[in-house]
DNA sequence: CGCCTAAATGAAAACGTGTTCACTTTTCCA
DNA sequence: TGGAAAAGTGAACACGTTTTCATTTAGGCG
């Protein structure tokens, strides 16, 4: 018995097909695309056959004349989170129905972004190229990639004030190169600022993400500018890495050697159940009667019971669309300007507040 | 200003760097093949111009001829689920290093497998296929794919009885046609039902996942063999489908119309939350003291303080090692025999038991 | 220096498809 | 019915590789 039995068939091709149909193999071809010109009966022979041959033309021979491989690289750090399995969830999904297929690779967010990595990546011609990656600079992925290919890059900004402060990162506006999704912070974040603020909260701790994240940087810039606005007290910020087990400890510190705080910003929510679980089990605090907590992101999680955190929900489903329409654009028109589209987000008020 | 700017040249060829380095194009395959006999000093010179030009080659155009894409299609369910991110993470770790890339497709576990979706993913011509949707039949994917086309699916089973007793949904013995990871689960679950016993628990319930979930089935026959041995009373089997929600609800539904129960078995980690989070906040019983709970899987939030679950711990990375192990096999040597391989299961007390 | 063997090399043939370009057939209108 | 325009069709080329097969070059030994 063995793993490739007798009947192991080589793959249909369509020179087979061309000749059981008594056709052309350019004939074949046309078949499967609807808007070539082939008479209609003819046609339906041509697929009639093919489905009983179970033919389907080979996508890497295509890929080779028609330079589209229909596949479209995502690059993550982390597929376990739950924010960024989400993600790749609902682009996955989206994908598949435009009649892409999702390329996955993994790089580590506290490295610098891998060149090998891209390098590797790029031999598989994706059309398309989709970072989640928050460290990844533009710069870094124009030297690797070639020009034609579309890339995405999420990149998380405070929308005012418009001007960015520590633009050191993100040098030369490099990034006009690229079509980018925004995701503008500041809608949800202000009304979980006035909310924290109509209870009185004045000591405001901003439990942070990992340093090398663009978006948790400008997280904390947000943050600080709209309690600036409101005359709040500076905010304290503790050192965190988006996991649970950090913003545990985080939390911890901050109440045993710093003082404490009347509310508790995570960058995500992750380590915002963290925060939550230390403030309850190991200091014995009440939430929220005692401390507020508030998370980023509203994952599946955020509505469990032991934790129905109050949080900042960032519109998932539109980025998504969004991301694969401008994907189908690029490709339709290669020339057009890049552009950005951006995303909203809100508060999703839940019991951790109020 | 445009997305595609002046600079696009396109991706470097091997004819091209054939031209600047004067030799033939042969020669640059060579160069990029190791094993292939060249002279070191022309494959260096070759080297370096190639990467002066930063040329990669073109795996669509080698995987013509060479007849391996170094794509292994991935089916999940599921991508947001804790324990299918983990798998995919890890998978997807482990194919990179080995030079593979990760084509993720999603179907619906409660849907039948698409056939459709396998259609579309032979189209990609993938050197392997993993199914993690543990609803599928292989006599499923042997009607769509190449015999050629390795194929492994993550089977858990019963190790004892041998004999299976509900084998109508696995017929004719055709798995044999793949190679296999099987999951064993007795051992764990062994551990776990001594542990139930040892503090006299007698009416244990079981919190169901999808009834087409095979491997969910496997769990509550192990389940039933086990306690029949220890002669303790019939199983209560409360309807589920893996997550949070249906955990909460079913949980509630076992106490309020059933009776409850001394122990709760969840056949997944999130759906063990949902009898938890259940049992605490809206029946107000005690947990350990009251019931006793046991999840399946230890994923990641098993040990996040709010929960702190004790479950059955599959090792997810032995896993994974087999699968890519199986694969390289099966690449080299096409025609081995199809094997199964077979991972270890073991509790993990934590403290919802004791 | 000359022969024979072994290693290195390039020309050319695949691999399976899409697409151009002539060519043939059909359709439509006068 | 004739002719022109339109539509349908097939042969051949291109896409970027790997690999076979002659051929050339280097190497070792007498």
């Amino acid at each position: 018995m063995t793993g490739k039995p007798e009947g192991a068939q080589q793959r249909a091709t369509a020179e087979m097909v061309a000749r059981a149909a008594e056709v052309s193999r350019a004939a074949v071809s046309r078949a499967f695309n609807p808007e070539a010109p082939l008479k209609p009966e003819k046609r339906a022979r041509i697929l009639k056959i093919a489905e009983e041959l179970s033919y389907t033309p080979d996508r890497a021979a295509r890929a080779l004349v028609t330079r589209r491989s229909h596949l479209v690289g995502v690059i993550v750090p982390d597929v376990c989170s739950p924010w960024e399995s989400q993600e790749v969830d609902a682009l996955t999904t989206a994908l598949q129905a435009e009649g892409f297929a999702t390329l996955l690779f993994k790089t580590r967010v506290d490295s610098s972004m891998d060149e090998r990595l891209l390098t590797y990546m790029r031999g598989f011609n994706p059309d398309s190229v989709i970072v989640f990656a928050e460290n990844v600079r533009p710069h870094m992925l124009s030297r690797f990639l070639d020009r034609a290919v579309p890339i995405y890059v999420t990149y998380p900004v405070e929308r005012r004030p418009a001007e960015r402060e520590d633009d050191g990162r993100w040098p030369g506006e490099p990034d006009t190169l690229f079509d980018r999704i925004d995701v503008d912070q500041w809608e949800g974040m202000e009304q979980a600022v006035a909310l924290l603020a109509g209870y009185g909260c004045r000591r405001i701790a901003y439990l942070s993400g990992k340093p090398v994240s663009l978006g948790q940087h400008a997280r904390r810039k947000t943050l600080e500018a709209l309690m600036a606005r409101r005359g709040l007290p500076a905010l304290v910020v503790v050192p965190g890495d988006f996991s649970y087990d950090k913003g545990y400890a985080g939390t911890l510190d901050l109440f045993r050697l710093e003082g404490g705080a009347d509310a508790v910003f995570a960058a995500n929510d992750e380590s915002a159940f963290g925060a939550l679980d230390a403030l309850r089990y190991e200091l014995k605090l009440r939430v929220p009667e005692d401390v507020k907590v508030i998370g980023f992101d509203d994952i599946a999680q955020s509505h469990w019971r032991s934790y129905n955190l109050t949080t900042v929900k960032v519109d998932l489903e539109a980025r998504v669309r969004a991301l694969v329409r401008l994907i189908q654009r690029r490709l339709k028109t290669p020339d057009a300007p890049a552009i950005a589209e951006t995303v909203r987000t809100r508060l999703v008020v839940r019991g951790t507040v109020g």
